[in-house]
DNA sequence: TCAAGATTGATGCAGATGCATTTAGTGCGG
DNA sequence: CCGCACTAAATGCATCTGCATCAATCTTGA
């Protein structure tokens, strides 16, 4: 493994790549533009209260839902102050482990999240659904799957779920 | 258009929006570590320098430049102050329009942006270029260039000149 | 049993971002 | 020529992020 193993990406992988970053960009905003503008908090919030309303009893350990999210733990920390504070979840204490915690929903959280869902599937339809047909939002899935390395497993999960959130 | 086209989307669409959310994001984070840790600035750096040294006379609006990057105008006044505080740009006056002004890379930013796209087309290579056959990259940005609205222009001359860019 | 190390979560600080507004200059219609 | 709307770019302010570090607690192994 000297100075050589450099190489360089072919044209094509050069231009998925630019696609990737491009397209992703465009399309998350238009999504989060949408729920902006329909009042909704940002979607991070949507997806911790989605990870909280689909783990047993409401409620995870903070690191867990830092794994779920695939945020650093500082940033989780700071995103359940804000759910906290908006009353949306609760810190519940953890006995087995008094160094952690538990964060569970509220039930205005669950509201929210069903709320937002409304707000969100809709964007999901108008900037994704209504440009590919399933065919070929599969063979999406298919290629963006080979780039993910072991992205399976959490987002197999969350993919099933989130079809049948609502 | 009532309350009716609130569709939802497809569980193949819903998939797909996931694996496009998370798949950039890791592969973005993969891309900037490693830039990161060859100890080069972030890649909106390299994209802004690569923007001016293809220009003409390496020099560009400020309006030019955002529309280029999709950034938003506060955002590349202060990235430009940054690679003006570093000796990568210098704002020179525009004459035709003293509202405005022209940036334009010095030496030092296009030797920058040079050293940068070793360590930038390493690591495209690396993460997308490697998991993926030329073939299934051309597939993937066809599937992706039906996401992106009217991204093709800036786009495709990008693609173009970043796979030439040495 | 107890010290060393690992793990959980919070936080101080510096820098970045989003938003609204400001400053300066252009160009058009009257 | 002037006023008014418009565009170019910068900036004040609040918030958010990343990084390093901290405090508390748990676990391990001698």
């Amino acid at each position: 493994m000297g100075a050589a193993m450099k190489r360089k990406p072919s044209t094509e992988a050069t231009a998925a790549w630019i696609r990737l970053m491009r397209v992703q960009s465009r399309v998350l905003d238009a999504v989060e533009h949408d729920l902006k503008k329909a009042g909704f908090p940002p979607l991070a919030w949507y997806d911790a209260l989605f990870e909280l309303s689909r783990a047993p009893s409401g409620e995870l350990r903070p690191v867990e839902l830092e794994k779920q999210m695939l945020l650093p733990q500082y940033s989780t920390s700071r995103l359940i102050d804000r759910l906290v504070d908006e009353g949306l979840a609760a810190r519940r204490e953890c006995k087995v482990d008094k160094r952690g915690q538990f964060v569970e929903i509220t039930d205005g959280g669950r509201e929210l999240q069903k709320k937002m869902w409304q707000a969100y599937s809709a964007a999901i339809e108008k900037h994704v659904g209504s440009k590919l047909s399933d065919a070929d939002a599969v063979k999406l899935c298919g290629l963006l799957d080979r780039l993910g390395c072991a992205c399976s497993e959490a987002q197999g999960l969350a993919v099933r779920d989130v079809a049948s959130a609502r």
